[in-house]
DNA sequence: ATAAAGCATAGAGTATAGTATATGCTTTAT
DNA sequence: ATAAAGCATATACTATACTCTATGCTTTAT
């Protein structure tokens, strides 16, 4: 698939699917048969990178981090400790922002009630 | 308490505390019987404030949502219904974003596992 | 008394993550 | 055949959230 299906296929803009692309998150592949244009192409395994991308950024990764991440998950053949011991760090962090998440959702669910009371 | 105490006492740096300050997110008030200086004193209320602020950021909110929290929370008389749906949005994107958190931590987690099976 | 540290304001600079514009070539539709 | 739409690359621009630097005045320590 094209940049066009890819981008209504994930809900993303083709600028920032390119914009990926450009980090090194995802490769389009050009048909090496065509020569009259250099048009990338697009698979199942970028779509499901665009949606770990678009998950881990919600979570408040940076796009680094998620490279990261993505690279470890498809890429990587060797296993490296300090890798591993990123990623544990990574699992805590996203235990500290779930109490973080739940201080805060109790604090704006008290500004409603607040709000109804008046 | 002044600035460098109110930095200590947060984590801030005093830079990141006058910047929310120029954002109009917490105030310091200057001592009208002191005219040698217009140091300005922080109190309880404004830690409580950055302790917020600092809860809500990492939820992902900006700083101009989370000023709406603030004035809500604290300054806010009169209820508007507009300020209420808001709030109601936000828990919702809470929620949402729970589940985001639940994903990524699982992905994360499975790349911990390959990486240690390997 | 004088140097060091603290405070305030203003403005510049940085990082991240897009978003938009310009240009030019290619493909598709009419 | 030609206009419209799609694709690629490059560069510029924007927004958010800091972070740093410069300047000058005030307070504190020695």
């Amino acid at each position: 698939m094209l940049v066009n299906e890819l981008s209504k296929k994930t809900g993303l803009s083709i600028h920032t699917i390119r914009y990926y692309e450009n980090l090194g998150m995802i490769k389009g592949l050009t048909d090496e048969k065509v020569t009259s244009n250099n048009y990338k192409h697009y698979d199942a395994n970028t779509i499901e990178r665009l949606e770990i991308i678009i998950e881990a950024r919600e979570v408040g990764f940076t796009l680094a981090e998620i490279k990261k991440i993505l690279i470890s998950w498809f890429e990587t053949t060797d296993s490296k400790p300090e890798t591993l011991e990123l990623f544990q760090a990574k699992i805590k962090e996203i235990d500290d922002k779930m109490r973080y998440f739940k201080q805060t959702k109790n604090l704006l669910e008290k500004v409603c009630e607040k709000i109804q009371k008046q």
